[in-house]
DNA sequence: TCGTTTCACTAGAACGATCTAGGTGCCCTG
DNA sequence: CAGGGCACCTAGATCGTTCTAGTGAAACGA
């Protein structure tokens, strides 16, 4: 039954090392101003005790956190990849990341709250949905970094992605292959389905094509939804909103007895890990998550420790070709 | 350009009220020892100035966090329906929930300390990896609530889902249909495969049937492979590790011009969004996130306050029935 | 030799909350 | 009208750190 027994405190190592209280700390962080012979006899003794230092007393005291608070949708698997690589990018920095899911029944407020709670020094935030004002409010107390959403004023960062460059490399690809019928499948209300949409009418009207769009989702839902509304006026290509809706696309091609890519090419976005599947095999365009990630962090602790004003990163993504593009069928 | 200002603490709150620091503690934490219309005051005081308790220093002085430090797999979507319900379930017992990844860069103990920084008065793990030693270490030093694992000893708590009626389930269903040449794809090295394997193993020889168990894994590719291995003396169904893996197991299938489930039967485990998907519409055994979730978090409370000694919960799954099982095809 | 600098270290005051131990009034009771 | 009880409020200590301002001693320069 153990008792729970209370943690060693600096006063216990000061003790056991023959020290005062301030020198074990600042042995503790690494601070100058303590002899090498020193240093190790107290690093000895906090061994020995289990030391760890109280992270909310030493909060308390220095201001300083060294805590990057990242906020993400539980359920999105891009999100999780990005959560990955901003923990290797923070620790790398220096930082340690606090993190706060936001789900169906957890609003970003909520959860951002927590985060400041938390002490965090910035925010990252992967595709708010808080309105400007609401972001300007946590702005004018932390440095916020939007992750792939932009619009976001002048008070936060953001770091995203080049919708307009993703859709244009898209448009290229299926018309380099010979493609001219070719439907975008939005994102309905999703973060950047707006850009990308706008971006597909664009860039098909440069080059004198018809730009078709049909309403979809960010699930593999909308995209089978989406597949099968297509039914009487089949394309040769297809740009779905992400990989998620392209493989409920895909499926509901398959059902339709087409055969992808033989019959239509169908492109992914995000490059997620559903694109990589090896029974997928999916052309997808590439935001490259650890760089967004890595960039975002850079930012964050560039704010932090002032050595830049706010800026808005956008980063070009790129074309990774799997098996669902390919030149379209004679006549199609 | 904003001046980032400093947060108001309590003494500003008092002054604003015109009374104690003590005061405006008692009414911020909502303990007993206030006049009705002071209360008032000093909560629109703070509500004026925006105040927000400083949680680092509530939390030095007060031992209680109220926050409970959760660790799970990014990039496994079982585990993020466990985070969801965690949210709701924790919140809705007061408490906060703190979160940690576990990445493939980021060892589980790494996370674990984290955590333990941020003040968790206690640990839910998701499938645990640590060996019992480093489990009975931390479970010293805070209430532990493994989930998904029970061997974890005497010192930590356990939250399970009952493996051998899981897999006992899936057998009768089948076999139930009519199935008798059942193959088990297993999973490999993780967590629960074991306890899945001899389940399986004991429960067709009960029934006097071949327990036929080929090598497999947790994801798409481990059910790919499993499936391409079958190609000779093809089951008529199959009772796959997760879903994931049933996944590429159906896809190997469909590969091989089989149809699921007129020619063979796939039975998933953990009834995730995956199983879920309107265009697989997968038959799985349910581990019911949620009430997992649920029952985690109540043990930990439990334990934090006192109310119970460490104990093991194991909870029954269930089936559900969805359209990858059947009746197999005539001698089959 | 005597100031000055540098180095190693320490005492004590923060940080922003909570908690303990009172101190007021005020009402009631006998 | 003394004394007890209660409701409301406050002063001051405290949590475990870090920070500021020193102290003492050795090393240095002139």
């Amino acid at each position: 039954m153990s008792e729970q027994q209370r943690r060693p405190t600096l006063v216990d190592v000061a003790r056991a090392a023959g020290v005062s209280r301030a020198l074990v700390s600042i042995v503790m962080r690494g601070a100058p101003g303590a002899a090498e012979a020193t240093r190790q006899k107290v690093l000895d003794a906090a061994h020995e005790l289990g030391y760890r230092p109280d992270s909310r007393a030493r909060l308390l005291r220095s201001t300083r956190t060294k805590l990057l608070g990242l906020s993400f949708s539980t359920g999105h698997a891009f999100h999780a990849e990005i959560v990955d690589a901003a923990y290797a990018e923070a620790s790398a920095k220096g930082y340690e990341l606090a993190l706060g899911g936001v789900t169906s029944g957890r609003p970003e407020a909520r959860t951002i709250e927590a985060l400041l709670d938390f002490g965090s020094e910035a925010l990252i935030l992967i595709s708010p949905t808080l309105s400007s004002e609401e972001l300007a409010r946590y702005a004018g107390q932390v440095p916020v970094v939007s992750l792939l959403r932009n619009d976001v004023g002048e008070l936060a960062d953001s770091v995203s992605s080049d919708d307009y460059e993703g859709i244009r490399m898209a448009v290229e690809h299926l018309v380099s292959l010979g493609h001219r019928r070719i439907v975008h499948v939005d994102g309905g209300t999703a973060v950047s389905a707006e850009p990308r949409r706008s971006a597909f009418r664009a860039e098909m009207e440069r080059r004198g094509l018809e730009p078709a769009i049909i309403a979809g989702g960010a699930m593999e839902e909308d995209g089978m939804a989406a597949g099968n509304s297509l039914g009487p006026d089949m394309p040769t290509a297809v740009i779905a909103f992400n990989d998620r809706s392209a493989l409920g696309l895909i499926e509901s091609l398959r059902a339709q007895g087409l055969k992808v890519p033989a019959d239509v090419s169908v492109l992914g976005y995000d490059d997620s890990q559903f694109a990589r599947l090896s029974y997928v095999q999916l052309s997808s365009i590439s935001q490259d998550a650890p760089l967004l990630a890595a960039a975002a962090v850079d930012r964050a602790v560039a704010r932090i420790e002032g050595t830049q004003p706010p800026g808005h990163v956008v980063r070009t993504p790129h074309l990774v070709a799997r098996r669902t593009t390919a030149t379209p069928a004679a006549g199609g």
